[in-house]
DNA sequence: GACACAAACAACAACGATTGTTGGTCAGCA
DNA sequence: TGCTGACCAACAATCGTTGTTGTTTGTGTC
């Protein structure tokens, strides 16, 4: 995604307004790798800023999620999480403790037999790899 | 899965009882292609038995997932869905009306470079093509 | 076939994540 | 500076799912 700055202009030249709050969430985001979830974005923020509720972090998620700056991903672990990196790529989730990977430079051209498309077509191809992390491996060293 | 004769006996073999909602729970599920949500079967049996709840449902479906004869997949369409088909396969996903596909014969070989593992321990791949179905193509010819 | 007992049942209530509603507030422009 | 609609916080509501409870019912044993 862009940067807090760039946000903003897109922001007000969407119609959109820039509030203290908005401002706020953006710079959480950005450069932000830890997927972070609507409520962890909240945590983040509420301390020094305690003018602010979960339903506005929602909100201005969805809606860069809208404008393609961010991506919302859904990977089973409760809750969704948001990726502020846009850039075509995969991820590593820990059945443990949801913790969430970026991983680029996976695949090989993933292609799917026309036969079994079956008139669908493929906007979109994600791959999840599903495990444990090293974090996770390292507390309970013999595996679930 | 199983045939529901052998849901019944893998059932009483490992303390379980078999009761006529779990015996129409495994027909329904038996052969199933739909990948069925919880609600769905329901659904599909309240009507000739009343006498069933929507908790017996999960319930149901999550020891068959203990027992590892259905697979339980949470695809980001709302609800967990539930498949029969256990065999390794992967998804194809209509980002209109949520309906999800298999696919048995894409890819091979997905792998992830070492240096980006980190340490993470990959136990499954799972890979998910979102798009459009062929039913929601034809209703919308014009795409999104 | 009757008994006993744990497992399963239905009917709730509760839970976490998310979204709708509402009345007051404030950013952005004239 | 004043207007106006977008935004805000603070609820309440929703949805899918799971916990609780008191009752019912499979199932192994007699």
């Amino acid at each position: 995604m862009r940067s807090p700055e760039e946000l903003a202009t897109l922001f007000r030249s969407s119609g959109r307004k820039v509030t203290p709050q908005r401002e706020r969430i953006f710079r959480v985001l950005h450069g932000n790798l830890g997927h972070p979830t609507a409520e962890g974005v909240y945590a983040e923020i509420v301390g020094d800023m305690p003018t602010v509720s979960l339903r506005t972090v929602y909100q201005t998620l969805a809606e860069l999620a809208d404008l393609g700056e961010i991506t919302k991903i859904d990977l089973g672990t409760g809750s969704a999480r948001f990726d502020p990196n846009v850039v075509a790529h995969h991820h590593l989730v820990c059945d443990d403790c949801g913790a969430i990977r970026d991983v680029t430079a996976a695949t090989t051209d993933i292609r799917v037999p026309p036969r079994q498309r079956d008139g669908f077509r493929i906007e979109e191809t994600e791959v999840v790899f599903r495990g444990r992390c090293r974090d996770c491996l390292a507390n309970q060293p013999t595996g679930k």
